[in-house]
DNA sequence: ATGGTTGGCGTCCAA
């Protein structure tokens, strides 16, 4: 089995960089992010040409995340975090697997939740994770959950340390959840640390790969009491390098149950 | 220390 997580940063701007991934990949599964969609505009036909069945809790002009999936599945929810109707997550149930695809808030600039609404909102997300993902029991939790959890998740720990992503009470946070609910973090376990293990480089550097001041934001989570294997992950770090890219790019992982 | 870019039912806001 295939799955692949990516925050495509508009899918009506990504939509055929999308489709020419899901033929390249053959994923069984894409767990998508800030899709920037309302579930109308959605472009669910394109996706059913490539024989795919699309599963989306988008809204207009912001976050939105979505699960494309080769089956039909048995259910879906969308639990809402924080009281905000926000889009940040979706979950789909086939054949007793539950896969997640999960938006956690940027956070803002000020890594300070007492001047900070936006921080103060990404740690009671956080807050919120945990308790709904110790008692969820996923399989698979996938998404861009913008933090980077360890010091070699960024092209500098000593210059992030105090910058939002980077902070010492998102990475503690990000790493309770992942120990909480029993979670493997699949990319770190299978990509050695001598290779690129950033999935996103900011917009506003003109040249990405003059410094590879890269971040690693997007994550595949699988449980450790499921009967799920690891075979190998990958992060396709070329889509960075096409025409109009996101600034996400997507991960792979491969597994069987 | 600052500013850089992208996307959106846009003319500022969020990332």
């Amino acid at each position: 089995m295939k799955i692949i997580s990516w925050n495509v940063n508009s899918i009506r701007i990504r939509k055929h960089q999308l489709l020419e991934l899901i033929k390249k990949e053959n994923p069984d599964f894409v767990c998508l992010q800030e899709i920037k969609s309302s579930n109308d505009a959605f472009p669910i036909s394109d996706f059913e040409k490539l024989n795919y069945f699309s599963y989306i809790n988008g809204m207009p002009s912001y976050n939105g995340v979505g699960i494309l999936s080769k089956y039909k599945v048995d259910s879906t929810y969308s639990h809402v975090f924080c009281n905000k109707n926000d889009s940040r997550h979706i979950e789909v149930k086939y054949k007793g697997l539950r896969i997640h695809s999960v938006y956690v808030p940027a956070g803002g600039d000020i890594p300070d939740a007492s001047v900070n609404k936006k921080f103060e909102h990404k740690l009671n997300f956080l807050g919120e994770m945990k308790k709904f993902f110790s008692k969820n029991d996923a399989h698979i939790l996938a998404g861009d959950l913008n933090i980077a959890p360890y010091e070699n998740d960024v092209w500098s720990h000593k210059q992030l340390k105090n910058v939002v992503s980077h902070t010492e009470i998102e990475r503690a946070k990000l790493l309770d959840i992942l120990e909480s609910g029993n979670f493997i973090d699949t990319l770190k376990k299978l990509i050695p640390s001598s290779e690129n293990l950033f999935t996103w480089w900011s917009y506003r550097s003109p040249d990405f790969r003059l410094n590879n001041r890269g971040r690693r934001l997007d994550h595949i989570w699988i449980n450790k009491k499921s009967s799920l294997k690891l075979i190998k992950a990958k992060i396709i770090k070329e889509y960075r390098e096409l025409q109009k890219p996101s600034d996400h790019v997507p991960v792979v992982l491969e597994l069987s149950f």
